[in-house]
DNA sequence: CATGAATGAGACTTCATTCAT
DNA sequence: AATGAATGAAGTCTCATTCAT
């Protein structure tokens, strides 16, 4: 026996929103793989945007306390703040690869509701201000704070798609390397 | 009166699918704003996952042609390359954000079929080849190829998903400077 | 605490029944408003059809025993009869309305058993014989039996939905108007 | 062929409503009947409600049209009158026994929209008009016109609903007898 | 006894696709 | 060639009923 249902749900929707979309996800599918019955999904959700929006607002819950958790926020270095979110995401992307590319792939849908879309808003709202201080330290180069998360987000996330998909390994090497590009990216030369 | 029937639809079906997804789309939504009959799509396209891989390779041929027209590969200045393919992946970006999106967002989709998945990988060699030189002259940072593509590509696309939503705008200063940091962050330094 | 849960259960399905009908009445219903869990119903009655059966025929015992109660049967003042019957009805009505109104709507309905429509039957068969009573003494118009209950009962109980409704105010001027309005529809001018 | 296929819907929905209810009747019986796909009738009507109230407008505009054709209104003869309507009714309700018992068994059903109600108000509004009129000529008996119009619409349908079940046979002289009793049953003694 | 979580059959509804016009 | 009415398979969701607690 799993631990219990909902969570069994929600691990089964997360994998198939993940990799077929919302859309292309149905109901039926979720309960199979759940291993319950097509209607016990509806004792725990209201409908399937129900379970979607609270499926979101789990993950980016999880990623953002995953990141905030013990964050250097006290001596200000830049650099070692960068460090840390890298390092995080990494732990993230490892522990939950489907959640990282489901929140991904979901942001912006027409089907989240309001308070899915502020807790993601207040996400990215945590990196700006970081960068905003970077940029007065002269650390981060002088462009607007979405566009540096763009990069750097948009980066990382298709790191993972391309190493989902088998074609690249996730090594040590490779994510040193590629926190130190990132970094790369966004600093003062 | 529009050009003819097949591109009013491939063109009603490119906003759809990138906006919506393509399970999120229907058919009758796109006959509706191509303004032609449900029945007359069928006379194009053997069926809506035809459809979608017509506009797919459409859309990778095009995005693949504006890169290579014109291409400075004789020098091969590895910089000069770069600056190429960024500044026409921006004009790209600008005539078709939503050809832009949609093959972003449907790359590795199941329902693409041997040739679409052959045309876009073709389109990764191009790239992936051009970064291998680049390594080999030590201009480029030596991490797998594939890395190297996802930081920049994924950099890129997000970058324009964030303009698409008004967050952002696309002024010739921040596209200077996305260029430079995308450069910065695969070259060596 | 109310006397038991089975009286709780009928008294429940009876005013959802009499106002949203068998089928548009769910078990879960009742069962919130009966304050007893959805499987205690089943403990008390087979299924939902051993349900309705069980209370229409409760109903129909009710509405019987109330008319034939000191019933005066000796004299065989038809006059008095009918008095006698209409007073009980308006009895009952005003004791049970939705007991009334459920009855009638469900009274051909074809999730009903043999036992419940002989129930139902006989109630008829006392009217009828009453009438044709009547009809022997002169006292009642001859036309069918069936014809004449129809046209007093069906004009009863449509009185009754409408004061359900709140249009229409019961009074005993209204009663007892309506009583000779009735009595005047069936008996010899 | 038939005429077509909303007629064909309509008429189907119609005899099932009338004989099983709304709530009892489903999408597909009425497909069956009418013998075609069940989306089809979504193209007629938006869902199962929009249906229904469709159906109930028709059929009340039609009873009332019946009624109101060639209405006696001049002369203002109240007995007249009455023969009118009950004449009426009985053409009515032998082309259309389901339109009759239809509207009957669904007029203050909770899915019907405020148009459906207004059109069964106006109804009944009309022949409140006719029993004021004959109250104030001293020919109708002194209760409340809701009440008269229960007796006598209560009644007749009541008598139709047994001789759809074969228990009473419509013959003139019955026809006949039933409208004088309904006469006498509200007429002044 | 009593419960209510769980279920799956079946309800309403949508939509990819066909075909007569 | 073009259409859009028609369809039925399949989607979302409900609910009568069961059963472990």
């Amino acid at each position: 026996m799993t631990k219990n249902k909902q969570e069994d749900i929600l691990d089964a929707a997360l994998l198939l929103f993940a990799t077929r979309g919302f859309d292309g996800t149905t109901v039926p599918m979720i309960a199979e793989r759940a291993k319950v019955g097509a209607g016990t999904i509806y004792r725990y959700f209201e409908n399937k945007e129900s379970l979607v929006n609270a499926l979101f607002q789990k993950c980016v819950m999880e990623l953002s306390e995953t990141i905030k958790k013990d964050f250097p926020i006290s001596n200000g270095d830049i650099r070692e703040q960068f460090r840390h979110i890298f390092k995080r995401m990494f732990n993230f992307a490892k522990k939950d690869i489907n959640g990282l590319l489901f929140v991904d792939s979901h942001s912006g849908a027409r089907y989240l509701n309001d308070q899915s879309k502020k807790l993601f808003a207040d996400f990215l709202d945590f990196l700006r201000i970081l960068l905003e201080n970077g940029k007065k330290q002269g650390m981060i180069c002088q462009l607007p704070s979405e566009a540096l998360i763009s990069i750097v987000y948009g980066a990382f996330v298709r790191l993972y798609k391309v190493i989902q998909t088998g074609v690249l390994e996730e090594t040590p090497e490779l994510l040193k390397g590629v926190e130190e590009c990132c970094w790369n990216a966004i600093r003062v030369h």
